[in-house]
DNA sequence: CTCTATTTTTTCGAGCCTCGAAAAAATACT
DNA sequence: AGTATTTTTTCGAGGCTCGAAAAAATAGAG
């Protein structure tokens, strides 16, 4: 704790500003990135000149966009697509998913496959996870033997550290150290994510305007999840990987939830725990394994019909969401949202009994204000997320191999 | 944002880096700064020359415990306690106190005061406030004119810079700008700071080992507040200060709360609705304006003789506040907890009712490894984590006086 | 009392890094 | 073709940290 600054460190976190500079402007040229860094021009040269020689950026000599100004025109910097490249694994509920990247973040290569992971072994889930990135790392129609990082996300519990899944509703089985696995398999650096956490990572690349520093991404599909960044960080617990929203208590000793407890958010906003109420099984009905997507979609179809048991169903989920949410502003402050998945697809059904719930608690006091974007399909934002982590860890470590030091933040509270 | 490190920054940081290790450890001798910051000797050396020259850190000549150790001895550097001082206020329900606090940490003159803050008018209530630093500032007998920062806390909401209280459960009043009033009067650097925020800096300072990089202080007084610390660094929220625990909501739709709403957990658990139930005035029931502590401890004392309704109140407040801490533990995972405030010594009647609650929640799971600190008094907390807060800006403000950066963590969310 | 071993602290030159100013490069306008 | 303008590179200056060596300060041994 508490390190200083060497001197040599100085130009390795220089790099890395320029870096992710381009990384996020796309093609700036170096006066913007030397605008946007604050550092002098000079230093900007010195170091795109080393980065551009050793093959990480290059010069888009792309002059489209005749320049209207006069004057030396800019030249774009890029990042350079042979520089590396990234494999994403998502694995969630029968379903595995990889995809190659390259290093200036397009989609290279990619392989799905249907599996039973919830009656699945141990061995042969794990089997299916290394085969399928196998296939990819030696398909012969692609030549790019630089992989430098795997990112690994699944439903549920990781540990902090990103090597493993601790627990998982696609799975009975518990503790699988994914990143080590893949690491000993492979050779490749690997980490194991939490799917909500890299869907919040993809709304940032996203729409960096309204997902800037602080936001919510909640999973509305068999389970509820959350990705959570505050003041530009992904927010992760202590322990584990992060905000279990979909269980905090909405109702003590309320409905019975699948993780065994009572009066979860999830007990309530869960599919499971809509179809339970739509069906009227009673809150001490036993969850059901899985309810489809297609079932769901005509659940919200027949609410949206009829004043009937499915629309009072879709109103307790929004309660307990709106409650969840009071909960979580009390402590957060408001924050613009995003709903995704299956689910957020039959926000409309959701929505009023959550703006009334939210209205009720501390954190509603603008709860106009607080809005709402939703997005049906999950997969593609993990993935995404997945991918721009594993990049950024390669911007790293491509330019920093020494000790990556927590910002020298040093400073204790007070 | 993402700015570049330049190169004086370097030594600006490492500089901070120094102090700070003085101000951490007492006092250290170069080589241990130099073994706890990574720098070279030569760095502490030429750092360390520098900050006696400017008058900030002294060499302790105190050569007591006779090394045991053959060699040069090592100089203990200590800071120097006329560099400066900083004067804290606290504001608290009916009461009023200031202190002036010397470099080194040491109270060197207080005032406490009492007054009737529920009624005051606004122009009277920051007259007294204005009144009562003057007066120590123009105290004849001490001639520390070199005041170089003012903290003071109040109970209740205050605004994300740290400039105003928002809203406080000790006045009528609101919005009152008691950082920028501070500054226009005496022209001394002034921050507006959270009660409970302050007791958590207070803790870390005084037990490292125990509140380090994780933990919760909860004020148990007539309103229910916390401070919270994640990751080594003080949590506040994105708009207002901070972690309103006592307004997440317990159970939706109860108990009548001070803040107009219903079924926070404050609605349960703070001193009026223990009183309330105590009472068994019913849920409904208008919080009174106050409860002395005498009553309080009164109400304790019946509640541990016999099992009638003060009893069940204290259970009550327990099984609020342990599904309260449940739903904050699935969001940032257990850590220790501090109870600070009048009923924290009512502790011992609270926590059978807590515990059970906690282990009905997801954040609960390893509820008997939680482990719970009282301290009935909070105000020397909170008066010593305001000195501890601006001694903090002091060091900081000597050695960096130019823009401080968010340590150039630059690096986005990925 | 002197000498030696040991530990801490300072000194000094080397190597980097960033910066500002000036030069070079590349284009639009006249 | 020449000038104005903007971007990028070059170059020397000034700072900072580091390692090695020197200096300082003490305990123990004889």
């Amino acid at each position: 704790m508490s390190v200083g600054i060497r001197h040599d460190d100085l130009r390795r976190r220089n790099r890395a500003m320029v870096i992710s500079a381009v990384r996020r402007a796309g093609q700036p040229s170096r006066t913007e990135i030397a605008a946007t860094t604050g550092l002098s021009h000079s230093t900007i040269s010195a170091i795109s000149s080393d980065l551009i020689g050793e093959g990480i950026l290059s010069e888009s000599k792309a002059s489209e966009a005749v320049s209207l100004k006069r004057g030396r025109p800019q030249v774009g910097l890029a990042l350079n697509p042979e520089a590396a490249a990234v494999l994403t694994v998502v694995l969630s509920l029968n379903f595995l998913s990889v995809a190659v990247i390259d290093y200036a973040g397009q989609v290279i290569a990619e392989e799905q496959r249907r599996l039973d992971t919830l009656t699945m072994p141990r061995d042969e889930l794990i089997g299916e996870c290394t085969a399928i990135v196998r296939r990819r790392l030696e398909d012969p129609d692609l030549d790019v033997q630089n992989i430098a990082r795997i990112a690994l996300a699944i439903q549920g519990i990781t540990d902090s550290d990103a090597r493993a899944m601790l627990w998982s509703p696609i799975t009975p089985l518990t503790n699988i150290a994914f990143a080590d696995i893949l690491e000993g398999e492979f050779g490749i650096p690997a980490t194991m994510e939490n799917d909500c956490n890299m869907m919040a990572v993809a709304l940032r690349w996203r729409e960096p305007d309204r997902y800037r520093d602080d936001f919510i991404a909640i999973l509305l599909s068999h389970g509820i999840g959350m990705g959570l960044v505050l003041k530009g960080e992904l927010f992760t617990g202590t322990h584990s990987s992060g905000g279990e929203f979909g269980h905090m208590i909405h109702r003590p000793g309320g409905a019975l939830c699948r993780c065994g407890r009572r009066g979860c958010v999830e007990a309530y906003a869960g599919n499971y725990a809509i179809w339970r109420n739509a069906k009227q099984m009673g809150e001490d009905a036993e969850p059901v394994a899985d309810v489809s997507d297609a079932d769901m979609r005509t659940l919200a179809a027949r609410a949206r019909e009829a004043d009937g048991p499915e629309r009072e169903a879709y109103r307790k989920a929004g309660e307990a969401l709106g409650f969840g949410l009071g909960s979580l502003f009390a402590l957060i402050d408001p924050a613009p949202v995003a709903m995704v998945g299956v689910s957020a697809g039959a926000f409309d059904l959701i929505e009023p009994a959550l703006r009334e719930a939210i209205a009720q608690t501390a954190g509603g006091q603008h709860s106009g204000s607080i809005s709402f974007d939703t997005e049906p399909n999950e997969l593609p934002l993990i993935r995404e997320g997945c991918a721009m982590r594993a990049l950024s860890f390669v911007d790293q470590e491509i330019f920093a191999p020494g000790i990556q030091m927590r910002a020298g933040s040093g400073k204790s509270v007070a």
